[in-house]
DNA sequence: CATGAATGAGTCTTCATTCAT
DNA sequence: GATGAATGAAGACTCATTCAT
């Protein structure tokens, strides 16, 4: 039915952005070529090119998507019991990272995330998981629900760190280890060994 | 001079070897081409195939593993307290992987063994480290130091993943990132938070 | 406001082929797209098709000369001597070229007109400037003021080559070539060299 | 018969070269593919890559080769007389221009020498052309063929400019005009008018 | 063992052009 | 008149691989 121009226009990159999505987590960035994403979409090559700059830009633009809405997830959880937002946090990621993103994607992005960086100043992607849960943490203890002497740094740290060493278990794994179970049973270890010095009553 | 066929063979593989490690660490394996890889060891882009098969081939010749002589230093702890042996080992990880290899060569193993497998079976290198870590535990429950509840599989993983995080860390931050004091914190961690519900007394 | 639709066509047209002039100018024909074009008009570039049936259409559209009006000069100054003439019109065109058209404009105007042409009955801009010499030429021949076996024809070839020639130079330089100099001292050896031989009395 | 590896690979380059220039003479810079080039070669597209680094490395290439050389004829005729060597230099000029560049590689030379310029120091090609007239002329003053009074330098540009003034009539008349007839009058309107009142003798 | 010229399929990207809105 | 999404044919360039020398 009736679309407007900017309506099938955003439909048409949407559809370019899920398509690469799904191809680079199968074969991979290097594997997968433009005709691959413009095909799998029943468009013409040269179309892409009226949605991303080149192939690079569209690597930008997959990448930022979904991390970027962890911050909107926050939102959203904000009002929730801290261990609660920190589990939800946890299982939102590694929802993302093992069935939005899976193990081709991943790969990618390590390789891309881990070459050798020009802009030291700009924070890495793992210092951005580490914010991530600092602020959590950080929450939790000006509500009151964490005592004061509770080790935020170095905690948020072993959580971020947890999370990217699990993710590339589940790379090398070929993504035949469970991710899922496993998340249960950490969020359940965060709660009950990990923060559990720390709960005010 | 002097070197007979068999030796100049050999010494030309292990250039061939040497120079594809040092390109695809730096660049990646599909940026690193087979002209490349010849062209740093001073030979001719057909030499290549007296070798190896394939571009393929040459990966999977790629499997020295430095990381493996672990097991050696593990004899020699044996006799300590299982939380010694422990943070004797995550202090000789970090070690060796912040000064004896590096960044650099860090980089480089990731993106090796990232790489898609085919020969599932073989345990991963991140299996590897689970397993030292559940062998000391389990060590620890078999002598009565630890409980016969304590979870050493979760608990080996979360630190195998733990250390990975860190070292993947260390590279992001292309050394920046304090790795020995975390190891001072992270053991103190294990032994006074992780494993202080499962010590017998 | 309040422009008819012709006016605003009209309108539309003209920036074009302005926009098309300016670019091909700086880039060339071939490195110049239709997109830049409209871009630079603020344009759609399927709007391009509503007023040229193709790029090439285009190219036959700018066809504006301003180097044409020489001719109006030329009457003004008839009743001059034949070799103030040739000096006048040499001035006259250098004059145009360096301080009205300019480096940038030069460079557009040899850029189109050296492109392949499919009319090859209408005189190049070329053959117009021998045109002009040629006229004063044979004026001075009929005045009685040079000789009947001056060659009429190949003096204005002579001449004409190497106003253009001097263009270029001046293109080439990025302006810094000094034209007026260069005029002066071309005019004496007009008179003193080459007419010389042909002057009576 | 047996070409060594070097021969085969000159050849194979020569060839491109030259596929190259009567390609690029015949339809111009932009409407010669690389494709066509080692099409007409019959070679494969690839193979043109083992010769020159770009398509542009070819232009260069082309460029360098016949104007070079301009040197080295200038040295085999340095032992006749000035007005010889003169108009052996002009003839070879119109001789290169026309009959091995072309028109179509003439209009790409021209338009590529006409962009703006980065490199204020480089001389222009037409100060090479200047310089090279200059350096004839010269001669001619300090072996005593010429006056001292000779205007060297102006009547250097002079020859100069008209040389490419007859080159972008030649682009401009679709290669129908007469270069070759147009050389031999000019060549003695140098000799009898321009050069005459500084021939010493 | 080593060379390097040659292959040719494949990649990213550009762009003139069309057409439904 | 104007828009801009879509097309698809080309083009420059790369690279794993082969093979005659």
């Amino acid at each position: 039915m009736g679309l407007t121009r900017k309506e099938q226009a955003a439909r048409s990159r949407q559809k370019l952005l899920d398509a690469a999505c799904e191809l680079i987590r199968k074969n991979g960035y290097d594997a997968t070529s433009i005709s691959d994403i413009t095909q799998a979409c029943g468009m013409s090559p040269g179309n892409f090119y009226n949605y991303f700059k080149s192939k690079e830009d569209l690597i930008l633009a997959i990448e930022r998507e979904p991390y970027d809405s962890f911050f909107d997830e926050l939102e959203k959880i904000s009002d929730q019991a801290t261990i609660n937002q920190l589990c939800n946090y946890i299982k939102y990621y590694v929802d993302i990272a093992v069935n939005k993103f899976g193990v081709g994607y991943n790969r990618q992005w390590y390789a891309q995330h881990m070459r050798p960086r020009e802009d030291l100043e700009k924070p890495t992607k793992l210092e951005i998981t580490i914010n991530e849960c600092r602020q959590i943490l950080t929450h939790g203890v000006q509500s009151g629900e964490l005592a004061h002497n509770t080790p935020v740094e170095d905690l948020s740290e072993y959580i971020a760190f947890e999370l990217h060493g699990m993710n590339i278990c589940h790379i090398m794994s070929e993504g035949t280890f469970d991710a899922m179970a496993w998340t249960d049973k950490y969020c359940a270890y965060v709660e009950n060994v990990m923060l559990k010095p720390y709960f005010v009553h």
